[in-house]
DNA sequence: ATGACAATCAGAGATTGA
């Protein structure tokens, strides 16, 4: 089984490059991350007309993620828990049945810059939301996928040119560390099981020939807790969709699980 | 040090992103 996650960066504006990658790639689950849509606007149809299920997490101009899935999607649960405060869609959870039961979550997380500042802060905050959530979810032992956007570069070796993030907030040493407390709760970095070294990416910018340089960043990350990590079979990033017509800023990762 | 690029909402230009 195949799941991936893609930062798409506007739904509406990256619908047909979405569907012709779904079509090269055949993934079974999909976790988009900023669609930019309310749920109303979601262009469900197109994607239930390719044999998806859709489920969104939407607001208006901003944020918002979503589940595409060929597997009936059971427990759907939006938002994360922790700050009935917080409005922003950046939490979708679900669990389909194959040869056993998946959980997984679908995660945008905050950007946080500028740091220090009150977007880092909400950054962190959330983060530790997040940390709380995944202890909670892994007491069920039921094998768990979380996949997003993290907004966090783990190590210099996930940057072309670590220099220029210093002091960033993808790099800054508490979002790093609420990051490494996630593994430490036994996750495993899916991608770093199967990739070694420097130049494996899942974000270029759009400006100053980033992409042609391959000067980017890894910071959209599939994390599997143990049970989950034993049904991994693959893990790679689909690099080359940054080259196609009209593209997101980031590219999908996938896995391929025993499931 | 700054801006470069793109999407959104709105209907120009500000805001956000990373």
């Amino acid at each position: 089984m195949k799941l991936a996650t893609f930062n798409i960066n506007g739904i509406k504006a990256r619908t047909e490059a979405l569907i012709s990658w779904l079509k090269d790639a055949s993934p079974d689950i999909v976790l988009l991350q900023e669609i930019k849509s309310l749920d109303d606007n979601f262009p469900r149809v197109i994607f239930e007309d390719h044999g998806y299920n859709v489920e969104t997490h939407g607001q208006k101009s901003y944020n918002g993620v979503a589940i595409l899935s060929k597997l009936p999607v059971e427990d759907v649960k939006c938002g994360l828990p922790g700050d009935p405060d917080d409005d922003q869609a950046r939490w979708i959870e679900a669990t389909v049945i194959g040869k056993q039961p998946l959980r997984f979550c679908g995660l945008y997380l905050p950007n946080g810059n500028p740091a220090p500042g009150p977007k880092y802060q909400y950054k962190l905050a959330w983060m530790d939301r997040m940390l709380t959530h995944a202890r909670v979810l892994l007491k069920d032992e039921v094998p768990l996928l979380l996949a997003g956007d993290y907004n966090i570069i783990p190590q210099d070796e996930d940057a072309q040119q670590p220099k220029d993030w210093v002091d960033d907030a993808l790099t800054k040493p508490d979002a790093r560390a609420y990051f490494r407390r996630l593994l430490h709760l036994g996750f495993s970095d899916a991608f770093r099981l199967y990739n070694y070294g420097n130049g494996h990416y899942s974000f270029w910018d759009y400006q100053a020939g980033a992409w042609q340089n391959n000067n980017g960043i890894r910071i959209d990350h599939i994390l599997l807790s143990p049970q989950a990590t034993d049904l991994l079979l693959d893990c790679q990033i689909d690099s080359e969709v940054r080259g196609r017509e009209k593209p997101s800023d980031h590219v999908p990762v996938w896995v391929d699980l025993d499931l």
